[in-house]
DNA sequence: TGTACATCAGTGAACGCGCGTTCACTGATGTAC
DNA sequence: TGTACATCAGTGAACGCGCGTTCACTGATGTAC
C-alpha cells in the first residue's frame, strides 16, 4: 500500500498521512497505526511526518477535529431548519449521525474513543459545534412539546445524543465483544427509539392502530 | 508497582496478571498494557504469563467474559423480579449498569471497546447472558404496557441497552475528545431518559405538574 | 513415614523487530531586487 | 529576465528501547505406593 512519488517534495504529505491513518484505523482500530508506518505508506522517510504533526496524538486530534466539523455539517443539513416538524427533523439527524459513523468509522473512533489525556481545545470546540445542532433541535422540540411534564431542553438533547451514539457504538463500526446480531438495521432501531421518546413529549405522529 | 514474592511459585499468578491488566487499562486505556509489563508488575519473568494465557488477546477476552458475568449478576439483582413495577425496575437496572461502568472501567472497556477480531464464544455467551436480563425486563414492560402502539419487546430491550451504554460511553470512564461537561449526574440523565421513554409505553408514574 | 516420580509453574537468556525520535544535511521552491 | 538567497519539506542514518515469543531448564508440589 506504499506510495511512490517522483519529486523530492511530496506535495501533499499532510493529507497523505491523514488518509493513511484513516485507512489503518479502519482496518485495525484506533491503536492500530504507528507514526512510522504512516510515513512508509506515504513513501517518505520516518522523520518526515514530524514536519506536519508534533506526534501521533496531534494527528489523532486533527482527525477528531475534522470529524466533528463534518458531523456538524451533516447534522445541520439533516436538521434543515426543523422542517417539516422537529420530530421528523430529529429523526433525520439521527440517521445522518449513523451515516457518518458508517461512512467514516476511523474518524468516529478518533472522536468518541480517542485518547484519554488529550484536552485539545480545537477538538473541544468542534465537538461543541456538532452538539449545538442537536441542542438547537431539542430547543425546537421542547418549544413544540404538547405535554406539561418534560425534561429541560439540554437533557432532551443529551438523550438524543446518547441514544444515537449508543446505537452507533454498539452496532456500527468494528465488531466488539459485545456486538449482537440485529434483526433490523441500526437506522430503524434508532428511528423507533426516537419515535417512542419524542412521542412522550407529545411530538410526532401517533399512527393509529 | 512491582510485586516481590518469596517462593519460587507465585501461587496466584493468573489473578495477579488480571489485576495488573485492570489497573493499567484503567490508567492508560485498553491499548495501554503490554504482556511483558504485566509480568514485571507481578514480579515474574516475561515468559511466565504464557503459562496462563495464550496471548494478550486471550487475557482481554477473559476480562470481557468476567465483566459480562458480573454485569449480568448486577442487572439480575437490580431487576429483582420487576418489583414494584417494570418501569422502576428498569431504571434500577440502568443505574446498576452505570455503577458497573464506574466501578470497573477497565472491564467495561474490554467488554464494549474490545478488539475487533475476537469472536470468543465464551465472551459472546456471557454478553448474551447480561443482555438477556434486559430482554426479560423488556418483555415484562411490554406485557404491562398500556398503549396499543409499541415496538416489539426486543426493540425495547435494545433501546434501553443502547441508551444506557450511550450514557456510560459518553459520560463515564476515561474522558474522550467528545466528553462534555454535564450539569447533572449520568445517573440522573439516564433515569430521566428512561422515564420519558417508558412513559411513552404507558409505564411509570406520571407525576402531576 | 518415607521415597521415587510425574507434573507443571516459573526461569533467564536470547532472538529479531519495529518503534519514536534526533540530527546535520540536502534538494526544491519561491521571492526580492 | 536573471540571480542570490531564504525558506522549509524531506533525507537517511543512527540511537536506545521495550516488545512478543522461544527454548531448554529448574525448582517446588503433590501423589502413588
Amino acid at each position: 500500500m506504499s506510495f511512490r512519488r517522483d519529486s523530492y517534495h511530496h506535495g501533499n504529505l499532510r493529507e497523505a498521512l491523514i488518509e493513511a491513518a484513516l485507512l489503518l484505523i479502519t482496518e485495525r482500530g484506533l491503536g492500530g497505526f504507528a507514526f512510522a508506518e504512516l510515513a512508509r505508506a506515504a513513501g517518505v522517510s520516518p522523520a518526515a511526518p514530524y514536519r506536519h504533526f508534533r506526534d501521533r496524538n496531534a494527528l489523532l486530534a486533527e482527525l477528531a477535529r475534522r470529524g466533528f466539523e463534518q458531523l456538524e455539517a451533516d447534522l445541520e443539513q439533516a436538521w434543515n431548519g426543523g422542517r417539516p416538524d422537529p420530530a421528523a427533523a430529529i429523526e433525520r439527524c439521527g440517521r445522518a449521525h449513523l451515516a457518518f459513523a458508517r461512512r467514516d468509522p476511523a474518524s468516529y473512533a478518533a472522536m468518541f474513543d480517542g485518547s484519554p489525556a488529550d484536552p485539545d481545545p480545537a477538538v473541544k470546540a468542534a465537538s461543541d459545534g456538532a452538539f449545538a445542532v442537536i441542542r438547537r433541535a431539542a430547543d425546537a422540540a421542547c418549544a413544540a412539546a404538547r405535554v406539561p411534564q418534560r425534561p429541560p431542553a439540554l437533557m432532551v438533547a443529551l438523550h438524543v445524543w446518547a441514544l444515537t451514539h449508543g446505537v452507533a457504538a454498539l452496532f456500527i463500526g468494528p465488531p466488539s465483544p459485545s456486538r449482537r446480531a440485529l434483526p433490523m438495521s441500526p437506522e430503524d432501531l434508532l428511528e423507533a427509539g426516537l419515535l417512542v421518546y419524542l412521542r412522550s413529549l407529545g411530538l410526532g405522529q401517533i399512527t393509529s392502530a
